[in-house]
DNA sequence: CTTGAGGTTGACGCTGCGTCAAGGTGTAAA
DNA sequence: TTTACACCTTGACGCAGCGTCAACCTCAAG
């Protein structure tokens, strides 16, 4: 079947200009031009415009569609099965949205309370995603999949440039927090150094100018007394995780 | 708790040029601006920002989202449902557009054979919304429930614009039926009139060139021959429907 | 007092079309 | 054949919603 340019507009539901546009921009040129001048539009082009307006649909710029429906080794089905894992997770972040609408209407007739924090939460879950397309990648390779994931929790409260940053510096601080361990001392330099990158890592968490000695101190001590912190240092570093760290970092903060 | 506009901007999950460009265009001025002239927002800020997230999300333009937020009958808790009930659809559109993807893939693999039709359908439900937020109003009112409902299903295959004149044409063209049959003259002017509207019905579902006086004979008679049709007329004009348009067809097309 | 992250105001650039304008073409009815 | 009207063409300009500099100011921690 052929199609002139209205009747594949009105087919696909988009403008002819959209049409001329994708022509003019070598994305989706017609089949042919008839005697007048007419574009005229095969099945090929048909499929082809399906695909691009499944591109569109999540989010592709016509210059990245371009590419991809250009690249050596496009595969059809491949990318429609790609698709389709994209669409079922716009499904979720979609239900995630209906969700804060709902928590935010129980807030406004005093159900509940809201953190601020929540009343993002759909939205915020877009950006996630872009970072883990973009860095995802390289970032599993060089920190393994379960840092990645456990910092993509935390995630949720800070912002996209500090994202790599946090995991890069927690896993550097692991790293110097095994050296330590496996020498048993706290004033060794790794495990000083270990103690600086926690105060780096926590001043992204940490609110600006809340850092002092005396808290970071504080909150080295609460990684020993609670069991769920010291579970956790336990898992990702060794066991007595916590405890070095406490005592690296009751050294550190007692330096000038 | 205030922001800065980097915390704001974390928080929320936009950029903070996107906030500085929503102050300049007075969709969200923050709460005050310090001595250093820093911006700051405030708690009934953050709300307002959410506010402006969903109706972004939901396609609304800055200029409209500014004028709804200010307007005098703005209620949160209706806008708040409203948007629900949105995001509900469009999750039901991400369905189709997901089962599109499904029966293409089927189709790719020689399953199955799918119509052109059907490779666009999750796109132009889009479409059809609009199109009734804007004349689904107007033309229920009008014409009536039941004619719209079965309007929209035909309306799948043809164009935005067309989808009102098929509508009012339809119904014109029963009135003078109608009206034919109490005379039960297939000669007389409103007899006529509704064989001529058909013709002008028709040539928005007849591919262009197709028309013929013999052809739309042909098809008056497959009105009555065909109990579907028939009955189509029956409940929507009165019972002998077809075959009074039918009649005034023939004679219709028998002239010049 | 330096350093680095974060703040400010312009101003220009980009994408993906919408929207004229000014014309040529195809087809149904007169 | 001509009239009418919908559809086709190629420019060209316009617009939203920011991204991305540049050039400069400010604040907290070492």
């Amino acid at each position: 079947m052929n199609y002139t340019i209205k009747q594949l507009s009105d087919l696909a539901g988009v403008s002819g200009r959209t049409l001329r546009f994708y022509d003019k921009i070598n994305l989706l040129k017609p089949e042919s031009i008839n005697t007048s001048g007419y574009r005229i539009y095969g099945p090929k082009q048909v499929d082809r415009l399906q695909q691009i307006l499944f591109f569109r649909e999540l989010k592709f710029s016509l210059k990245e569609i371009s590419d991809i429906l250009s690249a050596d080794d496009f595969n059809r089905v491949d990318a429609l099965t790609e698709q389709r894992k994209k669409l079922i997770a716009e499904k979720k972040r979609l239900d995630q949205l209906i969700a804060t609408i709902e928590k935010t209407l129980a807030s406004q007739k005093g159900e509940t309370v809201m953190s601020d924090q929540e009343k993002f939460v759909g939205f915020k879950k877009k950006m996630l995603d872009q970072n883990e397309q973009k860095y995802g990648k390289e970032i599993r390779e060089k920190y393994g999949e379960e840092t990645v994931k456990k910092s993509n929790q935390q995630f949720a409260n800070i912002s996209k440039e500090d994202y790599e940053k946090t995991v890069m510096i927690q896993n550097e601080m692991f790293e110097n927090l095994r050296e330590a361990l496996s020498l048993n001392d706290p004033e060794s330099s790794c495990a000083q150094k270990a103690a600086d990158l926690h105060r780096q890592w926590l001043s992204f968490f940490w609110p600006k100018g809340t850092y002092s000695k005396k808290a970071h101190a504080g909150l080295a001590q609460m990684y020993v007394d609670d069991p769920r912190f010291t579970k956790y240092y336990e898992n990702n570093v060794a066991k007595g995780a916590a405890e070095m760290l406490r005592d690296a970092i009751q050294i550190y903060t007692a330096k000038p």
